[in-house]
DNA sequence: TATGAATGAGTGTTCATTCAT
DNA sequence: TATGAATGAACACTCATTCAT
C-alpha cells in the first residue's frame, strides 16, 4: 500500500530530475495559489510544462505527489531541528527554546501558506512509513531536549507544544499576519507558560 | 456568492423541517464515518432517506450542507460560551479560565471528530458573512472577558488562544486521546502560561 | 468479485429498463459491426443514445455488459436446448440428433456473429458463477441425452460434441458461409461419426 | 496496409537477429503468462531486455509482433504437416489419419496455451497475405491427403476437419487436461466418423 | 544504432446537478 | 412537492509511438 504514495522512480541526473522536480514545484504552486480543489494531474503536468504521461512516469498517482512534498517538509524540519537542538545545547532555557523556536518558524516562514496547505493534506492521506518516522523524529528531538533540561513528561509536553505552536502558526498564516517576529514572542510566551518557566 | 452557502428554505416545522435535518445530520455522520471524499450529494440523500431532487429543494449545493453544519457548530458553541462568560463573571481568574475551557470542550466532546472534520471543511469553504460574524463574536466574547480581567491587548489574546485550544485539542482527537479531563488540565496549564498567571 | 460482472440494477419497468436494454443492444451490435476494439463505455453510451452516467448507473463497467450479454445468451441456449431434449426423447436416435443440432445451430442462426463474438469475450472474462452454472447445465442435458440412449462416457462425450460443434460453427461463420442446413447435416455426420452411430 | 504487419527489416544474423528473437519470445511469453491485456510495448521491451526504440526499430508496431508469432506458428505447422503428409503416403489409411493427427497435435503439444492465444489473436487481427497463403496451404495439404485417398469434397472436408480439430483442441487446452495421447484418440474416431470411415 | 524520456489522445469512471414524471 | 433517471463535464490514468541524445 505504501507504493502507492512514493514515487515509481527517484532519478538521480539530468531531465529526468528536472521534470520530477518541475512536477513536485507545480503541485506545489498549485496548492497553495489555487486552493486542493485545483491539484488535477492535468493541471498539474500543465503548470510543469510536462505531459501527463511524464508525471505518470515519475509518481503513481497524485497521492504520490503530495506525499512525496510533505516527506520533503518533514526531512527540511528535521534537519532545521536537528541543528537547532545542537545549537540549543550549550544555551540557557530561555534562549535555547528561542533557538528551536526560531527553526520552527524558519519553515514556516519560506513558504507559509505551503507548510499549512501540507498539513491540511497530511490528514487526508494514508500516513506512509517515512513520514511517521519523520514526524516522530521531529517530536524526539523536542522531547530530548525538554528532558535533558529536566522537564517532567517531555513526552507529552512534547507532543502538546507542537500542536500548540501548530495551531498558532496556521491561524496566524490563516489570518495573513506576517509578523513572524511579534509571532515567534507569542509563541514563547506560551511555550515558556506552558512549560512553568515564565522567567 | 453567499446565496450558494445559505439554504435554500429554512422552514421551521414539519416534515419540511424533518428532511431538512435529516439531510444534516446524513452529511455530518457521512464526514465523520465515511470520510471527506464519500460526502456526496447522492450519498446524502440516500442516508437521509430522502430523494437527490429534495435535497436541492432545501439546500442550492453540497457546499451549502456543509456550510449550514459549520454555522450550526459555531452557533453552539456561541451559545455555550456565552453561557460560560456569564457564569465566570462571578469567579476567581483561574476557575473562570477553567469554566470558559470547559464550555470549549464541551463542544469537542459531544462529537469530537464531527467538530475536527467541520473546522477542517471550513478552511476550504468560501468563507461566507454569518459563519463570519459567528467566529468574530466568539473571540469576541472571549477578549471582553480577558480585558474584563485587566489581559493588555486582549484580541490578540483571544486569536492565540482560540488557536492555541483548538491545535492542542485537535491534536488530542487526532492521536485518538480520549482523557478530556486530562487534555482541559494541560490546556489550562498553556492558557495561564500564556497569560502569566499561572498562580 | 463477481459483483463486477452483474448488473447494478435489473430495472423492472418503465424508461429503466428501456435505458439498460438499449445500453445491452448498443454494445451487441458495436461487437458485431465494429469489433471489440471500438468496444468503449463512450462508444455504447453514442450508440444506445444514452449518456454514460446512464450506462454506468445500470452496469458497475464495460465488462458487466459483456458479462450480461452472454449470461443472456447462455439462458437462451438452456431454454433452447432443454426443449429440445424435450422433444427428442420420444425419438429414434439419428431424428434426435438432429433435433439436438438444430436447437444449437438456431442460436447461432439468429445472430452468427453475436454469438461468435460474445463466446470469444468469454475466454476474456473472468467466469462468473451464472454463466458457470447456465455452461454446466448446457453440457448436463446433453450428457444426460446421452446416457439416456446408452452411450458410454457421457459427460466426456458432451464436452467433445459441444467443443467441435462448436469449432465448427464458428468457422463456418467466419468464412462467411450461411449455408446453415449445410452446416447442419456435417456436424450431423461429425457427430454421429465421434459417437460410431453412423447407422 | 499490410506492411503494418510486417517486421521492419528481417535480420537474418547478428545482434539484430538477437534483438528481433528477444522480442518476439518476450511477446509470446507475456502472452501466455500474463495474458493479453498485459502485452504492451513497453512490457514487451521490459521482458525482451530491450528497449523501445529498438522494438520499433524491428517491428513498426505491435499488432506486426503478434502477426510475426502467427506467421511463425503457421510456417512451423506447414513444416510439420508436409513432413506428415509426405510419411502418411505409404501408409493405410487409419495410421496415415493417425499421423496427420500427431503433427497437427504435436505443435499443440509444444505450447499449447501459446497456440490457443495466438489463434485467438488472429482473429482479431487484419489477415495479411503471407498467412492466409500459409492456411491455404495447410488445408491444401490435408485436402490433397484426402483427394489421394478418394475422399469426396475433399476442400469442404479439410475445412471442417480443421475447424472441428482446433475447436476440440482448444477446448481440452481451455479444461486443462494435458491427457494428449487420449485427445489424439478422440480426435482420431470424430475424425474417421466423419470422414465415414470408422472401420 | 540504441536508448528511454516524453508525448497526448483516448479510456473508464464519478458525481454535482437538472428536470420530466 | 417528491422522485430518481438522466446528464455530461471533468478526472485519474494508460499506452502506442516518437525523437533528442
Amino acid at each position: 500500500m505504501d507504493t502507492r504514495l512514493k514515487p515509481r522512480k527517484t532519478p538521480v541526473q539530468g531531465r529526468s530530475k528536472a521534470t520530477c522536480d518541475a512536477v513536485l514545484e507545480a503541485a506545489a504552486r498549485i496548492l497553495v495559489e489555487e486552493g486542493r480543489s485545483a491539484l488535477t494531474t492535468n493541471r498539474i503536468a500543465e503548470r510543469a510544462g510536462v505531459s501527463v504521461g511524464s508525471l505518470y512516469q515519475y509518481f503513481p498517482g497524485k497521492e504520490a505527489i503530495v506525499a512525496e512534498l510533505i516527506r520533503e517538509m518533514r526531512r527540511d524540519m528535521v534537519v532545521l531541528l536537528r541543528r537547532a537542538v545542537d545549537a540549543a545545547a550549550t544555551q540557557a532555557f530561555r534562549p535555547a527554546v528561542g533557538t528551536l523556536l526560531a527553526a520552527t518558524l524558519d519553515h514556516h516562514t519560506a513558504r507559509p501558506e505551503l507548510a499549512r496547505a501540507l498539513e491540511r493534506e497530511e490528514e487526508d492521506l494514508p500516513i506512509d512509513m517515512e513520514t511517521q518516522v519523520l514526524k516522530a523524529e521531529l517530536r524526539g528531538l523536542i522531547a530530548g531536549f525538554l528532558r535533558e533540561r529536566g522537564v517532567a513528561d517531555a513526552e507529552r509536553c512534547a507532543f502538546d507544544l507542537v500542536a500548540m505552536c501548530h495551531g498558532m502558526a496556521s491561524a496566524a498564516v490563516r489570518a495573513g499576519q506576517d509578523d513572524t517576529e511579534g509571532l515567534k514572542a507569542r509563541l514563547e510566551r506560551a511555550v515558556l507558560g506552558y512549560l512553568g518557566r515564565p522567567e
